[in-house]
DNA sequence: GTCTATATAATGATAGAC
DNA sequence: GTCTATCATTATATAGAC
C-alpha cells in the first residue's frame, strides 16, 4: 500500500495528499495553500485550478481520508483501532489524526466516520458476548462509544502526556507502555469491588424518581 | 465562584474571560482581535494596549486558565475530573477545553498542567491501593497517563459522538449516561478471562528476547 | 494542465487624539 | 485607559500567458 512512487501520482492526487498531511498535523486554519503547493511540488494557483477553493480541498480530503479508513475498518476481521495502527503507525496514525480534526469541527465526513465506527465496535461486543470472551453491559450503545473515545484519544495523545511517559511524543513504544494497563483494565477493572459502581447507581436511581 | 457581575471586571480582565471562551470554543488560530474585542464590549486597539499582540494575550491566558485549573485540583479533595465537572459544568467544561487546546500545541502551560494532573492521578491510586478499594498496577505511572487520558477525552467529547447518544452536544446527560459503562469497565473489566491479557504478555516478553 | 502576476480581503499591529 | 483611523503583512482567489 502507498508504495507507490510519488512521481507516478497525478497533480490533484500529489496535491491531496499533502493537504492531508499538513492539515492532519497543523490544522486546517493554520495551513495555507502555499504549503501545500510547495509539498506537492506545484504552484499555488494549480490548487485553486483543481479544488477550486481551500474549503473545496478540504472537502476532498475530508472525503479521501473517510474512505480509505473505511476500507480499512471493513478489510480487516477486527475493527480495531489500535490493531489497525500497529499494521502501519506512520499512515494510520495520519489518518486518525486528520479525522480527529475533522470530528472536532463536526464535519459530515466526521458525523459518517463516527456512525460507522460506533456501530462497528458495537458489533465486536456483541460477538466477544457471543462467544463468551467479554462481559455483557447494561449499555452497549454506550460501551462501543466509550471505546471509540478512548482509541481515539490514545492515537492521537497529546506530546505532553507521551512525555509523562518517557517518549518525545507518541508511537509505538508509547503504544507498548500503556497496552498492559490497558489490558488490566479492561481485564479485572481497577476497582477491588462494586462500592462505587452502586453508590453512583443509587445516587442515579435517586436522581430518576426526583423527576 | 464567578457570581461577579461582567460590568465589575477591569477590561484587562474582560479581554481575557472573552478570550479564554473564545479560544477555548474555535481554537487560537480560528479566533481574531476583533471578535475578542467584540465579544469583551472594548475596541481591538485596547486588546493590543493591554497585552502587547495576539501572542501575548494567549500566554496571560493560559497561565489564567493554568491557575484556576491548578487552585481547583487542590482544593478538592479528590482531583477527579468528572466530579469537578459536575460541580459546574460550564465553567469547568470551558477550561478543560482551554487546556486541551493548549495541549494538543504543546504549550508550556500545558506541560505544567500535565505533569501536575498525572502526579494527582498517581497520587490517588496510591491512596486507593493503601485503603484496599483499588488494585495494584504492573506501572502505575502509565495506568495514571491512561486515567487522566481517558478523562479528557470525555470531558471534551466531540459533538459527533455526543450524537451517537441521542444528545445534541457533551453535557451532563451525556456523561450520566456514559458514566455506568465507565464504572462498570472500572469495576468489572470487559474480559471474561485473562485469555488477552496472557498472549500480548508473551508477545512481548519475546519481543524483548528478539532484541 | 500548469505557471506567473495580480486583485482583494482579512488580520495583526501602530499612531495619535481624547 | 480607551477609541478611531490607518498601515503592513499575509493569504485566498482570479486572470491570462504558455
Amino acid at each position: 500500500m502507498r508504495s507507490v512512487n510519488d512521481a507516478d501520482l497525478t497533480a490533484t492526487a500529489k496535491i491531496r495528499n499533502a493537504a492531508v498531511v499538513l492539515f492532519a498535523r497543523d490544522g486546517f486554519q493554520k495551513t495555507n495553500l502555499r504549503a501545500i503547493a510547495a509539498a506537492a511540488g506545484v504552484s499555488a494557483g494549480l490548487v485553486i485550478h483543481h479544488f477550486g477553493s481551500k474549503d473545496g480541498l478540504r472537502a476532498a480530503c475530508d472525503e479521501f481520508v473517510l474512505q480509505v479508513l473505511t476500507r480499512r475498518a471493513q478489510g480487516a476481521g477486527t475493527p480495531d483501532l489500535l490493531r489497525e495502527y500497529l499494521a502501519d503507525p506512520d499512515e494510520y496514525r495520519l489518518q486518525v489524526q486528520y479525522m480527529t480534526r475533522a470530528l472536532a469541527e463536526d464535519s459530515p465526513a466526521a458525523r459518517t466516520f463516527v456512525e460507522q465506527i460506533v456501530g462497528e465496535s458495537e458489533a465486536v461486543h456483541r460477538a466477544g458476548v457471543a462467544d463468551g470472551s467479554m462481559r455483557e453491559s447494561s449499555d452497549p450503545r454506550a460501551l462501543a462509544v466509550l471505546n471509540v473515545l478512548i482509541s481515539l484519544a490514545t492515537l492521537t495523545m497529546p506530546p505532553a502526556l507521551a512525555r509523562a511517559l518517557g517518549s518525545e511524543e507518541f508511537g509505538p513504544d508509547v503504544l507498548r507502555r500503556l497496552a498492559r494497563p490497558t489490558l488490566e483494565l479492561y481485564t479485572y477493572g481497577l476497582y477491588t469491588d462494586d462500592t462505587t459502581l452502586r453508590t453512583a447507581a443509587a445516587a442515579s436511581e435517586e436522581e430518576m424518581s426526583e423527576s
